[in-house]
DNA sequence: AGAAAGAGCACCGATCTGGTGCCAATTGAC
DNA sequence: GTCAATTGGCACCAGATCGGTGCTCTTTCT
C-alpha cells in the first residue's frame, strides 16, 4: 500500500526520544507513556532494532535502550530495513537469491521491471540519505535536499 | 509495506502497451494474454484507471481501452493515486478533511509526524515526474532525474 | 528476596490483497 | 435479429499482513 506500518513508526519515535541521550538507558515503559504507545508493541520492535544494533539495550531494573551510533549515522532506510525489510515496490525484486524461486511468474514479458526498480531506487536513497538528526533537526534535512535538489519546489 | 499492489502493476503494464497506440483499442484479454495477468483482475483495475480518466473504455465487441492522454502526460504518481489512493507513508495524513476523523490518536505528541510527511512529499514528487513515457524509454526518465539531480552517482 | 526491565514465542482479530463468479449493458459482425 | 465479444458492477472468497496482547523466562539493580 505504499505506506509504513505502525511498528516503523513506533520505531522511529522512541529513536527520536533517544536522540541526544547516548548512555542514558531509556525504557520501553517510559517511551509509551510518554507518547500513548502500547508498551508491549513497542518493546518488540525495539527488540528487532537492537537485533539490527540500531539500538543498544540492557536488561535488569534500570535497564532499557540506547542509541548504538550517534544521531547522525543512523539513517531512516536502515530502520525501515531493519523493521519491515528492504524496500522492495515490486514482488520481483529479490535481494538475496533466495532459494525458493519462483516469485513472479511473468518477470520475462514484465515490461515495468526495470523502470520500477529505478524508481525504487530514488525512495531508497531519499531513505538512506535522511537521518535521525535530520528529523529532529530540519535543517539538516533541507540542507541535505539541497545538495542534491537546487530547485525544491518543481513541477 | 512500502510496496505497490499487484493491481498498480498490472495497471503500469497495461498502459505502457498502451503507448503509442492512441485511437486503437486494446481489449483486457489481449493483454492479459500477452503478459499472462488474471485478465479479470487486469479488467477491474482498467475500469479504475477509466473512472480515473486515465484511460478511455470502449465497450462492445470491439471495445477496449486506449490511453486518454499522449504518454508524455500520465504520470507514474497518477496511476498510484487513481489504485490505491494517494501515497500516505504514515496513517494520519489526511487529505481531504475526512469526516469520521481520528486516525491517530497520538498525533499532537507525535515528533516524527512533519518529518514523515517530507519525506512522503519526495517520494510523491519522484512518482509525479516519472512519466509513462519515461517507463518504456529510459532515456527520459534519465533526462528528467538530470535536471533536478546533476550528480547521478550520490551518496 | 523482590521489583523492574528486556527476550522469546505464540496467539488473536481486523484489515488488506489477490483473485474469481455472475450477470447486466453495450456494440460490432453476420 | 442474433450472436459473440467486450466492458461495468457487485459480491464473494482464501490467504497474507498488521496491530496488538499474554505468558514465561532471564537479567540486573536495590
Ligand atoms: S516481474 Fe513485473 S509484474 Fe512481476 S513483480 Fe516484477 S515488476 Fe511486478
Ligand atoms: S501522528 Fe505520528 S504516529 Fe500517528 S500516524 Fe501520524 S506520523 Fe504516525
Amino acid at each position: 500500500m505504499l505506506q509504513l506500518t505502525k511498528r516503523t513508526e513506533y520505531g522511529l519515535i522512541a529513536l527520536v526520544h533517544m536522540v541526544d541521550r547516548r548512555g542514558d538507558f531509556v525504557s520501553a515503559r517510559e517511551i509509551s507513556e510518554r507518547y500513548h504507545v502500547p508498551r508491549r508493541l513497542l518493546a518488540e520492535v525495539l527488540k528487532d532494532l537492537a537485533r539490527a544494533e540500531v539500538v543498544d539495550s540492557q536488561r535488569g531494573a534500570t535497564g532499557g535502550y540506547a542509541l548504538a551510533r550517534p544521531a547522525e549515522e543512523v539513517t531512516v532506510g536502515e530502520v525501515v530495513a531493519a523493521l519491515e525489510g528492504a524496500p522492495k515496490l515490486a514482488g520481483c525484486e529479490t535481494l538475496e537469491p533466495s532459494s525458493a524461486g519462483g516469485e513472479c511468474d511473468l518477470e520475462p514479458s514484465c515490461p515495468i521491471r526495470s523502470p520500477l526498480q529505478r524508481i525504487r531506487e530514488g525512495i531508497w536513497q531519499q531513505m538512506q540519505r535522511t537521518t535521525l538528526r535530520s528529523l529532529v533537526e530540519p535543517v539538516f534535512h533541507i540542507t541535505n535536499l539541497k545538495r542534491v535538489d537546487p530547485e525544491s519546489t518543481l513541477i
